[in-house]
DNA sequence: TGATACTTACCGAACGTTCAGTAGGACTAC
DNA sequence: GTAGTCCTACTGAACGTTCGGTAAGTATCA
């Protein structure tokens, strides 16, 4: 896996301000997002928020970074010695076949700030560096795989990407539409994909 | 292609206000998008365009129609008789290999207007309706390419579902990430994709 | 006693929305 | 032909609410 950059430590007001950001995103999304509305899930005062933040972009810029890691957390590998069961694990990772409620809110919190990517530039870096990584860590799977002589002998790189925007899209569809038995449906897809244009043996 | 839903008519001063919508969407994203934003834009007083709609909520739902529209005729396709090119054709609509500026712009409001599906229920609706138009549209030609026998016997609904998620991946990592040189290579690999997953003969 | 973690009470600006008023064209009536 | 009436498409000012943000005070603990 790509290496990580190291997780910046919340303290407790702050976690719990992070989490209150959280539920209030999932409540009214990025657009219907304020300081009034995170500091009734919170549970405190407005200016508590402003006690531990100077304004609320950098309540936002810190919202990015802690909802970021709590993403990547959950993507995390052990990487095995089975490039095919690798492959299988991160794409379900980043598409479980049944995601529980869980990874459905974080999907959806995240898909409502990589919106803000189009016009905001820090945004725009932070899922930059993670399409980054994700495209990396993927693309060395396949290079162990065509190495180990389990994969044919394609471009990693390009595949690496093909595999990254099929489970990006699935994922965006699954938050976005009513499809959600397409993207399941994409998500067998990707296995045969991974079958039909990698492995050596049929 | 499946079948288009007639569309609206717009009067002059209507189309003014999507217009000018639309490039208040552009400058400040939906998050930032206000009414007094949009009649800047028109160049008209707040109150002018309550003038032709009761409410943010109704000019927004309007403006939803008027983007789909919009979207929906850019990848309008005229079917040829070659199967292969017909998909390329609507890959290439979809996800171009050298966006211009407009489809550039046309992509980035659309995802800024999609990343609401995820709260709201409208928009989720459209676009549910979007995707299964153009899940059907590809499918079709896979159909047609199979009974033609110039591809195998694949599942080709499971075929379109995985086209659209990557090409629509693409298009979001285009719209949310500086990685535009990824989104070429992944507009390319859908093409050995369909050459390897598809084309009967090698 | 002073630092920490707040609350209460407020500010000006911006928000969506409404209202009274009006310029200008169109339609009839005389 | 011009006076009276009406309609469309606005303007400018204001409404109450919410916004992001702040100043001053307070309770808790070392």
């Amino acid at each position: 896996m790509a290496p990580d950059a190291p997780e910046r430590d919340w303290s407790a007001a702050e976690a719990e301000i992070m989490e209150a950001t959280y539920r209030a995103l999932l409540e009214h999304g990025y657009a219907g997002l304020s300081i009034s509305r995170i500091a009734a899930e919170l549970g405190k005062s407005k200016a508590a928020i402003y006690y531990h933040y100077d304004a609320k972009d950098d309540l936002l810029a810190a919202f990015l970074e802690f909802a970021v890691d709590r993403f990547e957390e959950t993507v995390a590998t052990e990487t095995g010695d089975e490039p095919t069961a690798d492959l299988e694990h991160v794409v379900e990772k980043l598409l479980p076949l049944r995601p529980d409620e869980e990874q459905r809110q974080l999907q959806a919190v995240l898909v409502g700030l990589r919106s803000q990517a189009v016009t905001n530039e820090v945004f725009r870096e932070q899922f930059t560096r993670i399409d980054d990584r994700l495209a990396a860590t993927i693309r060395e799977i396949v290079e162990r795989g065509i190495d180990e002589g389990a994969f044919r002998d394609v471009d990693p790189s390009r595949v690496a990407e093909h595999i990254l925007a099929t489970v990006n899209g699935a994922m965006y569809a699954r938050a976005t539409t009513d499809r959600g038995s397409a993207a399941a449906a994409t998500r067998v897809s990707v296995a045969s994909y991974v079958d039909s244009e990698l492995r050596r043996d049929p």
